[in-house]
RNA sequence: GCGCCGGUAGCUCAGCAGGCCAGAGCGACCGCCUCUUAAGCGGUAGGUCGUGGGUUCGAGCCCCACCCGGCGCACCA
């Protein structure tokens, strides 16, 4: 580190005076022989003899930089051209300038390191591909692959919309419990954790669902809430066991206005954030424009398996029917389990372009409001886009009479080995007995959209840091919780 | 959980008929070059070939176990 062609760390570098995304914006646009002041990463770095061009790269993009013999201080020519490496953070101060080949480029007349790059960066050229690689170093996967950039920063877009799109609709964006006393509005498996002042053993929520109808309840008429959700259950490349929902609920609003909004609130994210309502997807286009078809549930099975499922109502019959059929092989603990496992085995693969699908069955969802012309069908829908479900909204049963005995047929399901049922929350029921106005909510998965949006085929790629096993010696986990617990980290806030 | 594929230098990869097989490109380091766009040229360093066993005169290569990842299946949004 003695070599005297390694400029000097400043670390007390003023931060302030250099502009900080804007560098492809706005440098670009200016004239030629206009100061500018950037601060950036260096990416890229050609010495020649009596010049050097470089790549300065911020969150806006990049833009080229040259520094010229003939206009800086002589003593520094060789300080600011050999001593620098890719990856190093630089603050340069220059003038606008073209050079023969075209290109913008800020020819720097003043240049401050503001802190050094001691590892290399990857392949300049081929980036770095490796999954495990990128999800663990996402820094990096940042710095290199512009594809996996501009995904997270239209994620940040998309979700700043939602925000936009439902602020302006009269809702309020509200908190509620991720550690609950009981895993509800949802049917998956919950992650289980301890919590040691109260000694209860606490869920993980798999919905906020129960929580945003007490607020609703409370008379917040319309409130959403975007955060992450927890199953217990398997990965694959459209599920993780952490992820990101938007949920909302309306007051005096059913299903069907859940419908209009969400078409319209897509509709809204793909004009102003993605710039067109017809994606491509992989080796598909998915057209999200106009009206989209609405499919019914029964009909759909019926047409795929022969079952119709307006007959079939218990879970033997619906077994005899598939006996000797095409499914045969298919059998699940619950009535409501085996309609879903016939759902997504024969039809949810066929639902590639964007469409409502309506009419489930009233077993399927013990939380939703059955339909006032047809009893046995909720009103309820879902959009699905690429086999994917990512939305799933219904009126919402506020009948504490009714929500009473399909949580008591949700138990007896659980005790007879269905383990994807939902609990029996005794204080939901109570606050339902107060009375709740009608409402209607909706959850979308932020995750699933934003790959649908970005042409990412797995979530992994659209969560910035993916749960992945610990390697060894990494981050091991700290012992002794109790003395954690005890002493004064519980920051008073 | 099961099946298939993979793990070699910081990154991207080659090497697999077991014996000149420890390699390339980029990056890093040293040198030359005033218009590069994956710049060019010359030189240097860098790897217990995922880990541990086994077979063999000899293992990155074959066998076993394990770890980590990818894809598919199963379960879930």
């Amino acid at each position: 580190m003695s070599d005297s062609t390694v400029p000097e760390q400043q670390p007390h570098a003023p931060a302030s005076g250099y502009q900080v995304d804007t560098l492809s914006d706005q440098a670009k646009a200016k004239p030629d022989g206009e100061r500018v002041q950037l601060a950036g990463r260096l990416m890229l770095w050609r010495r020649f003899g009596g010049v050097a061009f470089g790549h300065l790269q911020d969150q806006s993009g990049r833009i080229q930089i040259a520094v010229q013999r003939a206009n800086v201080p002589p003593e520094r020519f060789k300080e600011w051209t050999k001593g620098l490496r890719v990856g190093d953070f630089v603050g340069v101060t220059g003038e606008m300038w073209t050079t023969d080949k075209g290109e913008k480029t800020v020819s720097v007349r003043d240049l401050t390191l503001l802190n050094r790059s001691m590892a290399s960066m990857p392949d300049k050229w081929k980036g770095m591909s490796n999954p495990e690689a990128r999800a663990r170093k996402r820094y990096l996967d940042l710095l290199v692959n512009e594809a996996s950039r501009q995904r997270f920063l239209t994620r940040s877009a998309l979700i700043t919309r939602v925000r936009a799109f439902l602020d302006g609709q009269g809702f309020l964006e509200v908190e509620t419990p991720i550690l609950q006393a009981a895993a509800s509005g949802a049917a998956a498996r919950p992650f289980i954790t301890h919590h040691n002042a109260l000694d209860e053993d606490l869920y993980l929520r798999i919905s906020p669902e129960t929580y945003l109808k007490r607020l609703v309840a409370g008379g917040l008429d319309r409130v959403y809430e975007i955060g992450r959700n927890f199953r217990n259950e398997g990965i694959d490349t459209s599920h993780l066991q952490e992820f990101t929902m938007l949920e909302w609920y309306a007051a005096y609003w059913d299903y069907r206005d859940n419908m209009r909004t969400i078409r319209e609130l897509f509709q809204a994210i793909l004009d102003d954030v993605i710039g067109t309502r017809v994606i491509r997807y992989g080796e598909v286009e998915l057209n999200f424009d106009g009206e989209w078809p609405e499919l019914d549930y029964r009909d759909e099975v019926q047409k795929s398996t022969g079952v119709d499922l307006r007959e079939v109502r218990d879970l033997e019959s619906l077994r005899a029917a598939l006996k000797g059929g095409p499914h045969a092989e298919l059998d699940a603990p619950s009535y409501a389990a085996l309609v879903d496992m016939l759902y997504k085995k024969t039809v949810r693969p066929n639902l590639i372009q964007p469409c409502f699908l309506v009419g489930h069955p009233v077993e399927l969802v013990p939380l939703a409001r059955r339909s006032d012309a047809d009893p046995s069908r909720l009103d309820m829908f879902q959009v699905v886009a690429n086999s994917w479900e990512l939305v799933k909204a219904y009126s919402e049963l506020v009948d504490p009479v009714d929500q009473r005995e399909r949580l008591e047929e949700q138990a007896r399901m659980r005790s007879e080995g269905d383990d994807e049922t939902m609990m029996l929350e005794e204080d939901f029921l109570e606050a339902m007995e107060h009375g709740m106005p009608p409402m209607s909510g909706l959850g979308l998965g932020i995750d699933r959209f934003t790959a649908l949006l970005t042409d990412a085929h797995t979530l992994r790629d659209v969560v910035l840091f993916p749960q992945l096993r610990r390697h060894e010696g990494q981050d091991e986990g700290q012992d002794e919780p109790e003395t954690e617990a005890a002493d004064g980290e519980s920051a008073e806030q």
